[in-house]
RNA sequence: GCCCGAGUAGCUCAGGGGUAGAGCGCAUCCUUGGUAAGGAUGAGGUCAUGGGUUCAAAUCCCAUCUUGGGCUCCA
């Protein structure tokens, strides 16, 4: 029993008890320790330095390679620790919280949560930084230490830990684990596993100072987070550094400016967007696409108040269960001496159950679809707000369908389609899609029978089925009145953003005592389903602005075509030819500034127009017209006819490119 | 809301206890130039707002407003 039977891939060995993962490693492949940083025994992670225990099972041996995902969480949570281990060297006295590897999150790698006695700033953050690549120099051993609760407790007790102490209580069993870098005073309480040796870490970078709460409850003590990042090489650092850069030069908040979208004014109000004529142009073309969708696909427009009496609310259950966002109520002018409170909306649901209500339902006019873009309010926290993507006034492409159990998977299946469709329209071609449901352990606070819940997950399960959509199930992340569907969109630089719902509502049925007569004459409840496509419209066009990086296609672009005459005797033949392509239905800018034609290109290509239009006196001449596309460069004369017919295929297609 | 930054010309930003700066944009004039920047001149700012320190504040301090990064993917 002193033996122990070690596989590694398809090398077995037979080593003599004790032995370490990182010896058995290397004698079956030296190459192969070197790119290790912690390996799986049995599925297990482990450090190298883990002590094989003598066993008569035969122990797989996996190691976790620096260029795996695994291998990139091991280094960045050892990086937390080297961050937490330079900040106890730089600020003694501090406190630690918590320090996790960010796996999921583009922005960053991982964090650690602190309070340290000055409260730091970010002119810390390259000094911190510089004493974490001091300790990684020194070479020192990342150290595992097998304790027992009790003993741990006491060890951070002594050294003033409360936070370490309290969450050791909370999650250790009887015994714990603690992690030391050799030669610094840094221990953690922490699994692992880590790498072996702070010369690891080759590549890690700070990146950011907040604000956090501990575990993340406001009522808690706030405290400071550093948000850092790294890899397994220098290049990889370096190449994820410069795809930020990318998404910076993006950012609709930066491109919003630059090409005149939209505005958000403080003395105006926070989270209040004003579209200007060039985002204008681009929500027109949006809307109407929409309208035209929405018609062919049978939903009826409507359009509903801003406000409504307060008493809706509450019918609606909104001021029970949505109070944190609602906006105060508000009256009419003292003097009117109307008591009346009104509310904000901050959804369209009740109004269009309002429409539904107006008159008995047969079930022979179901299902009915209603559809509005319709602006609602939200009370945001002013330090949630965020350009276009969070607001606290926004349009929802909303919609609202009742119809009866019979018909609500072919509805949630239309539902799915027309997102799709949508999102293609954009140029979009890859989703993510969640299932949202109640979730075995969380029957309680959720309205609705067994059954409605059962009926509906089996509507959307199906649906997603049919359509060979692959989606992931949440277990007990569905709202509290339905169960529903999610889909994210991937943009052009690789990012998520969740815009399309379809979700069930048990709720407001019930509150609004909706019915329709069946065929059995009976009054019967109808199943209510919220769409939402864009999300919200606003959103979406932020989105759109990243997407693109401001670079619209045709037929979204503010400006389509730009009239560059190269000398002021062609002005008038600028405008001749301007107004023809207006007539046609094209957004034309002429420019007739005294600019030289090569100043009059630059512009429009920065201002990212599809199609300039080059006239000199040549052109006049022979009644063309030279044209030159945002990306081929110049595509000579023709005529003007021509082109309308070219710019109209692109524009009736929708294209995404200008081919 | 809370923590840490930031707020100077239309935009991007430099400066910094003692006449307010640049580039771009804008205007005027010269130039009429053929596919990514022609030249000259000029206008534009209570340095976010309010208070304080000081002989003196855009600069330092405090407050307010606005804005940026964030606010448990678990030891």
């Amino acid at each position: 029993m002193s033996q122990i039977n070690v596989k590694v891939g398809e090398n077995s060995r037979i080593f003599p008890a004790p032995i370490s993962v990182a010896e058995a490693l290397k004698s079956v492949d030296r190459d192969l320790l070197k790119k290790s940083l912690a390996a799986k025994v049995n599925g297990e992670e482990v450090d190298l330095s883990f002590e094989l225990r003598p066993t008569d099972e035969v122990l797989s041996i996996e190691p976790i390679l620096q260029e795996t995902r695994d291998g990139l969480e091991v280094i960045r949570h050892s990086a937390a620790h080297l961050l937490a281990a330079a900040v106890l060297d730089l600020f003694p006295g501090t406190k630690l919280g918590v320090g996790p590897a960010l796996m999921d999150d583009p922005r960053y790698g991982y964090y650690y949560d602190v309070i340290t006695p000055e409260t730091l700033t970010e002119a810390d953050l390259p000094v911190i930084e510089k004493r974490m690549r001091q300790i990684a120099g020194k070479n020192l051993a990342y150290r595992r230490e097998e304790i027992s609760r009790d003993n741990l407790v006491k060890l951070f007790n002594e050294r003033d830990e409360p936070l370490k102490c309290e969450l050791i209580n909370e999650k250790a069993g009887e015994t714990a684990t603690a992690y030391h870098i050799d030669n610094t005073s840094f221990v953690d309480f922490c699994l692992g596993p880590h790498v072996p040796n702070t010369n690891k870490l080759k590549a890690f970078k700070l990146l950011a100072l907040s604000g956090a709460y501990w575990k993340g409850d406001a009522n808690n003590q706030q405290m400071q987070r550093i948000y850092g990042t790294a890899f397994a090489t220098q290049e990889e650092l370096e190449a994820w550094l410069k795809q930020r850069e990318e998404a910076e030069k993006r950012d609709h908040r930066r491109v919003g400016k630059e090409l005149d979208l939209f505005s958000i004014q403080e003395d105006y109000g926070q989270g209040m967007i004003f579209w200007h004529p060039k985002g204008g142009a681009i929500r027109t073309e949006m809307e109407n696409y929409l309208r035209d969708e929405l018609q062919r696909r049978g939903y009826g427009m409507v359009f509903t108040p801003h406000i409504a009496k307060r008493q809706l609310w509450q019918i609606s259950g909104h001021e029970e269960n949505y109070a944190e966002n609602l906006f105060e109520p508000t009256k009419l002018p003292e003097w009117m001496k109307e008591e009346t409170e009104f509310r904000l909306k901050p959804m369209n649901c009740p109004f269009h159950i309002g429409i539904y209500k107006t008159h008995p339902r047969s079930y022979r006019e179901l299902p009915v679809r209603y559809a509005e873009l319709g602006t609602v309010y939200r009370a945001e926290l002013s330090g949630t707000l965020h350009g276009l993507m969070r607001v606290r006034g926004f349009t929802q492409d909303d919609a609202h369908i009742f119809c009866t159990p019979e018909q609500v998977e072919t509805e949630v299946g239309a539902c799915v389609d027309f997102a799709y469709d949508v999102f293609k329209t954009f140029g979009f071609e890859t989703f993510k899609v969640e299932l949202s449901v109640r979730g075995e352990a969380h029957n309680k606070g959720f309205l609705g029978s067994h059954e409605d819940w059962e009926n509906a997950e089996n509507a959307l399960v199906k649906a997603l089925k049919a359509r060979e959509i692959e989606y992931e199930r949440i277990e007990g992340e569905a709202a509290f009145y339905g169960p529903k569907i999610d889909i994210k969109v991937e943009d052009s630089i690789g990012r998520l953003w969740q815009l399309s719902t379809v979700q069930f509502d048990f709720n407001l049925p019930e509150r609004f005592e909706l019915e329709y007569i069946a065929d059995d004459n009976k009054p019967h409840r109808p199943i209510m389903v919220h769409r939402a496509l864009f999300g919200s419209v606003e959103r979406f066009f932020g989105v759109l602005i990243e997407h693109y990086a401001g670079a619209f296609p045709f037929w979204l672009a503010p400006v389509q075509i730009a009239i560059l005459p190269i000398t002021d005797r062609i002005n008038e033949y600028a405008e001749t030819v301007g107004d023809e392509l207006r007539q046609a239905g094209f957004r034309v800018e002429t420019n007739l500034k005294s600019d030289k034609i090569g100043a009059k290109i630059r512009e429009a290509q920065i201002q990212k127009v599809p199609f300039m239009i080059v006239l000199g006196d040549k052109e006049l001449e022979e009644n063309k017209i030279a044209v030159r596309e945002k990306n081929k460069g110049d595509l000579g004369a023709m005529n003007l006819d021509e082109f309308i017919e070219t710019a109209r295929k692109l524009r009736e297609t929708r294209a995404l490119t200008n081919v």
